[in-house]
RNA sequence: GUGGGCGUAGCUCAACUGGUAGAGCGCUUGACUGUGGCUCAAGUCGUUGGGGGUUCAAGUCCCCUCGCUCACCCCA
């Protein structure tokens, strides 16, 4: 075995590729029910895009990005996530809002493979750009979980408001000292997320660490009079909405551009990697890139993952197959073509095999059926028409068969 | 970046406390020169991931390395 895929990477063979373009295929149509369009960007950009937009100081650019100058000196990266492209895009060609948007691909990070994570991953994303509204964040999440409902995945909801820059800076000042406070009570992870990231100690689960979580000063309970009028109204319009949710206070983004409502979907039954939808509101992301200000609200949901909790197995049809005995190639290319008109799979044997083997990779094709084409035969105009799977066959002429294939 | 588990035939896996590598599936051929599957017969199957060490002897023990995998960090 002299190549190996890349770590992280995986190929998808025949039957695992017609699940996932099964899968695709639901989505595309749920999203599109609700007015969603495609919108597709280049796998890389210029590296700058993604340092502005998910943060200097993120795990994603400080170590994961898959960073390479061209031929010209440019530096370019391997998109990490789908939305700073799709809003340079907006930008660019501009797109006139509000508009929904969605796009399908692979993003690239270099991290440790685990289940449910590779280095190449594909998401689906929606954006739905040029509504401030709660309303609009209601329809993300909804659609979220519609998406779950649909495919009967068992999961939770998880949802939290981490306010705007005016509110949010403050709070984390908060608790920062708070945690500072009881520095030495707690866990290494966490002493380091201080600093880092203090939010991530709401996700603890080191036993020392418990106690300080009720005590600790939640986001929510600081946010400025507008946010938090957003959020409780989104909170009232899930209620409306009959969609279940659990409020997380710990609940954060990994990228920088996220304002107000976060949300996951989680399923614990998939271990260490277990968010299968996660978005937010971003509204401050689409000025930051030079466009006029611009409210937004997405998310983006890891198919690879969700795949794992989706085995479904999509039968492919039986192709027909057509044997030759004695190189009687151009009677079989024509019934072939014939077939082909009538929308049938049918693959030609091999006039240098014989029969047996011919009909060997039939059996291996697991086709339906076989059309014996042999001299004997031909001479009163017929084809031999066998059932590969009751075995039976008998004779028929070309116009016979076709009509009893179709 | 850190930690755990695992690498034996194309695939799934055996090989007791070290004793010179095996089974099933698959594949090829034949029984059936114009008939697949089922059956039977024969054949094909290996630098035991790689390198080094200990030993009379290493798939087995030790060290290094590579790969896969799970988890942490972090994230879809």
């Amino acid at each position: 075995m002299r190549y190996h895929r890349v770590k992280g990477t995986k190929d998808l063979l025949p039957e695992e590729a017609s699940t996932w373009r099964w899968f695709e295929t639901e989505i595309r149509q749920i999203l599109e029910l609700y007015g969603y369009q495609e919108i597709r960007t280049p796998v890389f950009e210029n590296t700058e895009l993604f340092i502005r937009s998910i943060g200097e100081t993120t795990d994603i650019v400080e170590k994961e990005m898959y960073t390479f100058k061209d031929k010209g000196g440019r530096s370019l990266t391997l998109r990490p996530e789908g939305t700073a492209p799709v809003m340079r895009a907006l930008i660019e060609n501009n797109l006139k809002t509000p508009i929904r948007l969605y796009y399908y691909g692979g993003m690239y990070r270099r991290e440790r493979p685990q289940k449910g994570r590779l280095r190449e991953f594909f998401q689906i994303g929606i954006e739905y750009v040029g509504n401030p509204s709660p309303f609009a964040d209601r329809e993300v999440i909804e659609i979220g979980h519609r998406i779950v409902t649909h495919f009967k995945i068992d999961c939770q909801l998880l949802i939290n408001s981490i306010g705007c820059p005016d509110c949010r800076r403050p709070y984390y000042s908060r608790l920062n000292t708070f945690l500072e406070k009881h520095r030495d009570d707690l866990c290494p992870d966490c002493r380091r997320r201080i600093i880092k990231n203090p939010m991530r100690f709401f996700d603890c689960k080191e036993e020392r660490c418990q106690p300080f979580k009720r005590e600790a000063p939640k986001i929510i309970e600081h946010l400025c009079s507008a946010c938090s009028e957003h959020y409780h109204k989104l909170k009232g319009y899930l209620e409306k909405s009959a969609i279940p949710y659990t409020e997380h206070p710990g609940l954060a983004r990994g990228l920088d551009y996220y304002t107000r409502t976060v949300f996951e979907f989680v399923v614990p039954e998939l271990g260490g990697q277990n968010t299968i939808i996660g978005g937010g509101r971003y509204d401050l992301l689409i000025e930051l890139f030079g466009g006029n200000p611009t409210p937004a609200v997405g998310f983006a949901l890891g198919i690879d993952r969700t795949l794992l909790l989706i085995k479904k197995r999509i039968e492919p049809p039986r192709p027909i197959f057509i044997a030759q005995i004695g190189g009687l190639y151009q009677e079989a290319r024509s019934l072939q073509l014939e077939l082909h008109g009538k929308g049938k799979t049918v693959i030609l044997g091999d006039p240098e095999m014989s029969l047996k083997k011919q009909l060997r990779q039939a059996d291996r094709l697991n086709c339906g059926w076989a059309i014996m084409i042999g001299s004997e035969e031909l001479k009163k105009g017929k084809y031999i028409l066998r059932d590969m799977v009751s075995g039976e066959q008998r004779e028929y002429t070309g116009k016979e068969i076709i009509a009893r294939l179709t």
